[in-house]
DNA sequence: AGATACGTTCAGTCCAGACTGAACGATGCC
DNA sequence: GGCATCGTTCAGTCTGGACTGAACGTATCT
């Protein structure tokens, strides 16, 4: 960063870097993690932990696992430089695959663990619809065919995550 | 809720009001939403902000807002009970509808305002490429060049927000 | 008018989770 | 081995934002 062309050419690389801050901190993913991959997409050669660190006042810490996390993602990846020991990373700069892995993914996890709830509830309650006299019955049944539909919903949102086509649209 | 066939069944129910505080919970939009979406989509009949309150043990002042951002989502829906002046309320149980309206106005809200700070970054870089001396005109170039990149990345993703295909996945 | 019942607003509290600092391993160099 | 350089881990701190309680505005009664 320090060897840019110009200092303004430096600040507008430093706004850009602070909206991807932005962005992923409104995602509810903290702003090191947006920072740290605007930063790895604008920079012309890899950077180690401590320029990164360096450049965005941040703790090595947070640097550490944000790279990490960022790693999971396939949004950056690791780049080895002959005779130095330091870890070198650079930016994935297809967002297509990026979103794949990290959006999807992350959406996967979340949405399955729903998921399970949903069915264990979902089985206890046939369990006490058994058990409920025949008066009260009719009420029961909406709770259980309302509960099919969330489970249903859920098998559709699944599926189209797991759509091949839309891949083709990104 | 009180009036239900039995006492497993309300627990069943229970489970699952918890399970959607949970889920609205890990997108980081605070667990009560989920519960009284929840709460409203299991119940037979319309509630008003009393009973949810109670239902749920949570502040008023919480259901008022959460009914608000619902019904904003058309999530649920205003519902008048005759003779009555209290505001009573009901969900919408096409989900097709509901992520239609929630999931992707608020994504399109969020890109929004990435994209408009992408745009400014990149608008005022071209005034800052026009300075650079032609030694280093080449690196300025790459940052240009990411940049571009990233903003028409951006309008794929607001196509594909766009696209009537997204809604007969679903 | 006063009294009651509702819904909303706003300043303040509280908490999950992002971030930090220091201690800790691991690895390469002398 | 001893030293230096990196990266990781973990307990603790701090902050954004979810949530609350009380005051407020409004409408509907008698």
């Amino acid at each position: 960063m320090k060897d840019l062309a110009s200092p303004e050419l430096t600040a507008a690389c430093r706004r850009f870097i602070e909206s991807g801050g932005h962005t992923t901190q409104s995602f509810g993913l903290g702003q090191v993690i947006g920072q740290v991959f605007a930063l790895l997409y604008l920079s012309p050669r890899p950077m180690c932990l401590d320029e990164i660190m360096e450049e965005l006042a941040v703790s090595k810490a947070s640097v550490s696992m944000t790279v990490r996390q960022l790693e999971q993602w396939s949004a950056v990846k690791h780049v080895w430089v002959k005779g130095d020991r330091r870890d070198f990373y650079e930016a994935e700069t297809d967002f297509k695959a990026l979103v794949r892995h990290a959006v999807v993914s992350t959406l996967r996890k979340k949405i399955e663990t729903a998921a399970v709830r949903i069915e264990s509830v979902e089985s206890s309650l046939q369990d006490a619809l058994a058990k409920v006299d025949n008066g009260k019955r009719k009420e029961a049944k909406v709770v259980a065919d309302r509960l099919k539909h969330a489970r249903q919903f859920h098998q559709k949102v699944n599926a189209l995550l797991n759509n091949p086509l839309l891949d083709h649209l990104l």
